[in-house]
DNA sequence: ATGTGC
């Protein structure tokens, strides 16, 4: 199958539909939401076969939607949002990701950029020194079973419970960093065995830690209540459960791609494997995801923890610690409800590559943002800016109260390799007042600017939408990569 | 994304 730009009809400037007649496994619409120029970035790889197939899962309701930000994934495309029926509907480890509850949380500092410009580089290196970061590395926690089976079941609550962070972080924690589903029994030994050494490492890829400034409010109200200011130095840190989600995923798709026959689904990539929520393949992976998002939220602590420390061998003590204004999950199954043909309807809505943008009124949102709505973190490519935007009561109606989550890749790895002069970006980056500290110049290339989307075009496109508001955009200073 | 692939 081959889609291309005529097969997509504008139904508005930012929202394109593949309908459902297109081809007879679809159960609902494929809906693409992205201004036209992005489109040209998306029609290059597998993402609009991806998402066609993703409306042929079982109990899938609505539409199959796409987020400006899409490119392809593992069976379903990064940028994705797809939700089924509950309890009987399918889950799919494909719609999640290999890396369970990959995220974004924003700490907000005290400090403005113009007071200490002259420490940007040393900063960018005590950061460098105190995460841990690149493929396959460990930190310095070394967790024994106990509290392995712990942090799978607390989440970001053990963390804090240890001495890495604040109490008061967790109401700043999507799900207050804590899925009670989690079950920690469903989890493989050799899953939890690659989990001991990594908790408060960010890993490699597009994994970072960042230090930005706030560049522009468009928002002053919410950005206040945010606790953002023009000018103020801020820090951004992305990644999630490591090798431990990766294995979860890699064992529970081994098991779907057996267990799907006697459930007689039939999908059209065999990366799509799923089961029925409610099955008992289904509730395991469930559980074991759940268990997984606890590590990421766990591990995003102990990570504020070690940020928090650099900062202050940095600015000194006095300058208080960094304050968590929110964490956001972008690879996520949840269950939720939404209206679907204008009554509310339990769903699973898988998430993969996707925020959630829930509008105001949410009672587990923390209580100073409760009557703005929830804030959704944007991190743009390295050097290029960032924004933080907050969710509208329209994303409920439209995607499932669901964003885009970055700029998205426009570029393969490889495209990405063959273009870039890693040394000499490292360089560039450094003239525009920017540090990179990474591990390996691999990383650099294959994460470079060229490689991504416009993450402004992204940005405007979901704001076009109303599914998000923008408050507020950064630009980065300091980058550790793996 | 990932001790980059069964």
């Amino acid at each position: 199958m081959k889609i291309g730009k005529h097969h997509l009809s504008k139904i508005e400037d930012y929202l394109w539909e593949i309908p459902k007649s297109f081809h007879k496994n679809m159960l609902v619409p494929a809906r693409v939401l992205a201004h036209e120029p992005i489109l040209d970035d998306i029609i290059g790889d597998r993402s609009l076969v991806q998402l066609v197939n993703v409306a042929s899962l079982p109990g899938i309701q609505g539409a199959s939607w796409v987020m400006p930000d899409v490119h392809e994934g593992y069976g379903f495309p990064i940028g994705g949002v797809a939700a089924t029926s509950h309890p009987d509907g399918a889950i799919s480890p494909g719609g999640i990701g290999y890396d369970i509850n990959c995220g974004v949380r924003l700490l907000t500092s005290t400090i403005m950029l113009e007071e200490v410009k002259d420490k940007i580089e040393a900063l960018s290196k005590e950061m460098y020194a105190q995460i841990p970061s690149g493929m396959g590395k460990g930190g310095f926690l070394h967790l024994t079973h106990k509290e392995m089976e712990d942090v799978l079941s607390l989440g970001a609550k053990w963390a804090i419970d240890k001495g890495y962070g604040n109490i008061k972080d967790l109401a700043f924690i999507e799900n207050n960093g804590h899925l009670p589903d989690a079950d920690p029994s469903k989890v493989s030994e050799r899953a939890k065995s690659r989990g001991l050494d990594q908790l408060g490492t960010i890993g490699s890829g597009n994994h970072f830690v960042e230090v930005d400034y706030v560049d522009e409010i468009y928002e002053p109200e919410v950005a206040e209540a945010f606790g953002l200011k023009k000018g103020q130095l801020v820090v951004l840190i992305h990644t999630g459960s490591r090798g431990l989600g990766h294995q979860i995923a890699t064992d529970h798709i081994k098991i779907m791609m057996t267990a799907m026959e006697k459930y007689g689904i039939r999908v059209p990539d065999r990366e799509l494997t799923c089961v029925p929520f409610s099955s008992l393949e289904g509730q395991n992976y469930y559980k074991a995801m759940c268990a997984a998002a606890n590590y990421a939220w766990a591990n995003r602590q102990v990570i504020t923890w070690e940020a928090r420390k650099a900062w202050a061998n940095i600015f000194g003590k006095d300058h208080g610690q960094l304050k968590l204004m929110y964490d956001v999950a972008h690879n996520m199954a949840k269950l939720e409800t939404h209206n679907v043909d204008g009554k509310p309807h339990a769903l699973i809505v898988h998430r993969k590559g996707a925020t959630r943008a829930f509008g105001p009124g949410f009672s587990e949102l923390p209580e100073s943002y409760n009557l703005l709505g929830q804030p959704v973190i944007i991190p743009g490519s390295m050097g290029t800016s960032s924004y933080i935007l907050i969710g509208t009561s329209k994303s409920h109606d439209l995607t499932f109260g669901s964003c885009c989550h970055g700029a998205g890749r426009r570029l393969s790895r490889t495209a990405s390799k063959k273009q870039v002069n890693a040394p000499q970006l490292k360089e560039q980056l450094k003239e525009r007042g920017i540090y990179v500290q990474a591990g390996s110049f691999k990383g650099i290339a294959e994460e470079a600017p060229i490689a991504y989307k416009d993450v402004n075009l992204v940005v405007e496109t979901v704001s076009d939408a109303g599914i998000a508001k923008k408050v507020a955009k950064l630009r980065p200073v300091a980058v550790v990569k793996g």
